[in-house]
DNA sequence: GATCATAGTCGTCTGCCTGACGATAAACAG
DNA sequence: CTGTTTATCGTCAGGCAGACGACTATGATC
């Protein structure tokens, strides 16, 4: 490490930036919002801002979040599996506690993603952003709160394709790709979350706090874009110990017979993972 | 995000730390560097330093990397496996090239790690440290670049105990745990190395351009430190496809009956992942 | 109320992969 | 030549996943 002057060091400014997924209507969805002023005024972005001079890392991702959406991180810390393993393969039920220890917004999972530091990647200044990533239930439409125009949740793949986003209402202005490179952020968090699901039991983080075998099964549907089959799924997750346990209650509200409720279980990674059928 | 004034936004120091991972005699090691100044003087602490004005992320890693091992980036990138997976488990043979892309150092790999920001982690200000994780084989004695006043390669096992490295020889003296958050950086590097040769070909890192079977298990079992079974291993390995291409060549060099030599395949992901013997 | 459609749940069967471990092969040291 | 070391091939049993049949319990429809 070199000798420093502290007062010589080449200064950045430090944002977090939020992929916040969420599945509505068997969609996974990203939390955008419109960007207010140049640049990239108009155009769809992820929510973000800067890092204050005394809070951490995630503090200040939960505080944008809770800006954002209201949701309000409270208490209810839980281990994290290691970053970066777009596929990798349970051990044991839980493992050590590492990585930047992810906070827990009620019902939601909130942890860092990665960080963005592209010299060119904010035409005005240098801009470090560390993004973080935030799975949560289908939520209330959002407030826009803060200083976004508008907040809306937007369904991921036409977020990631090459042509921005496209699923705005007939009508209404097509304000082209995300801004910044945050069609990058956007694609990282979502890759991360189709593999965490698999290894760990994150997909819970997606669900009300009661939910069905069913429910979890559409979770993994939309997350994945594939279709499971319905009963080796309530096989696997009802077989793996720590995964779900049952609450005792059923509930019929998506029709048919009538499913057991669950709650997440204690386990954080599944032994046996889930296996995310080919292609 | 908030609108911002250019020049009311809070300065921070931005910098790269690097856990350099190798295996040596039997044994995980990682780079440190000793201190030669304070805070945390003559203490031993990962390689990095400051982030540059123009350059990416991953460049000042590399820059880093370079000045303190000679180890020179040059082309062949590789596609990454997404960032945070403990313990995935693969799927395809190549997944989508996202997350912040790996650069190839020699015969060695470079991914971005986690960020660490926490406001007190540097008591003299504000810094934010983007860590960066790399992985590569045996190397010639490090030589002390920069400004570094010594540099080892120190075996992880004693450096994440609590009591800080103790495996200096006898009558050197001890320096306590690493300076900073440096330990649990390295952690969480050691963590992420173990668990993505599960799921990955990365484990093909610490080798030497040409290598065996049996020269590849003992990575895998220095990485996790338990014994595997030769004969499992070397089906498993053999195996997948894309994991390795024989040369033709074999050699002696670990003694008894001579063994096929081996480069690294294509693949980047392994499907059936490695698993990790319990416990 | 009978019938249909929709979901949920339990089972079976087969193939693949892994862990345990026997056996053989090819080098070197004495 | 014999013992030691490492590599490599084979066998066998158990576990798990994919494919899919069958049955159950609701609400909707006629």
């Amino acid at each position: 490490m070199p000798p420093y002057d502290p007062s010589a060091y080449p200064p950045f400014a430090v944002t977090v930036d939020l992929v916040v997924l969420t599945v509505r209507s068997h969609a996974l969805c990203a939390l955008a919002v419109r960007r207010g002023e140049p640049p990239f005024q108009g155009r769809w972005a992820l929510p973000g801002g800067f890092v204050q001079p005394d809070e951490d890392l995630e503090q200040a991702a939960a505080r944008e979040l809770a800006e954002e959406t209201g949701l309000h991180p409270h208490g209810g810390l839980a281990d994290d599996v290691p970053p970066d393993r777009t596929q990798a393969q349970a051990q044991s039920q839980t493992k050590s506690p590492s990585q930047p220890s992810p906070a827990s917004v009620p019902g939601a999972h909130l942890e860092q993603l990665a960080t963005y530091g592209d010299p060119k990647r904010d035409p005005r200044m240098r801009v470090v952003s560390v993004a973080h990533l935030v799975l949560a239930p289908d939520l209330p439409a959002p407030r826009p709160g803060g200083d976004a125009s508008s907040v809306r949740w937007a369904p991921v793949e036409p977020l990631l394709g090459p042509d921005g986003p496209s699923g705005a209402a007939a009508g209404e202005p097509e304000q082209g790709p995300l801004a910044f490179d945050h069609a990058r952020i956007l694609a990282d968090g979502v890759e991360r979350a189709r593999s965490k699901i698999e290894y760990s039991s994150l997909a819970t983080a997606f669900c009300p706090r009661e939910f069905t075998v069913g429910e979890l099964r559409r979770v993994y549907e939309a997350v994945w874009g594939v279709a499971l089959d319905p009963r080796n799924f309530h096989r696997k997750v009802t077989g793996t110990p720590g995964f779900l346990v049952p609450t005792g209650g059923t509930t019929t509200r998506q029709g048919g017979r009538p499913a057991q409720l669950f709650r997440a279980g204690g386990a954080t990674l599944l032994n046996p993972p889930m296996l995310r059928p080919e292609v």
